[in-house]
DNA sequence: AACTATTTATAAGA
DNA sequence: TTCTTATAAATAGTT
């Protein structure tokens, strides 16, 4: 999507890479929004930068998000136990 | 992005709507996943389609991302104490 | 599920 | 860092 292709893997240089992380990340968010409401659909989006800053997107509230993404965890959890599998 | 130009607004026919989740998470999470790598971040998407199925992109772990997204806000909550603000 | 006409995102440059 | 623009990529409507 720009003047030129480029393989994804990291991105070396800082100054490079800040300027996609910029970019890049408000696209995410937008598109994480636009998701949500075109498709009624609950969307958490979180996103730490390589220097430890914080950006978010929730549809409704992250906290609800992950609270209901952890209670469908458990459920799958108790369904497969895979905690038990073991070694013997 | 296509044929015709759209509004950000629910979709109402329930088919288009489903096809359009379906194209679009797919795009969400490759992005999410673009970003991570290029740009070293560290991200967690949580998406729920409104029949209630779950689809998740997380470059370490969905839980450690949870975490140290609540240790940030729990930081934030002891600088800025906006549950103590009152109306008097 | 595949196909394209278009729109949108964005890489590179200013 | 903000703006521009050529090009890559995503996707809306169609088949």
């Amino acid at each position: 999507m720009g003047r030129g292709k480029i393989v994804i893997q990291r991105i070396d240089n800082t100054t490079s890479r800040q300027v996609t992380f910029s970019k890049r990340r408000n696209g995410l968010l937008k598109k994480a929004k636009e998701l949500a409401i075109l498709c009624d659909a609950q969307v958490g989006l979180i996103v730490f930068s390589s220097t430890g800053k914080l950006y978010e997107f929730a549809n409704n509230s992250m906290r609800s998000t992950i609270d209901r993404y952890n209670k469908i965890k458990e459920e799958n959890n108790n369904m497969n136990p895979m905690s038990e599998v073991k070694v013997t």
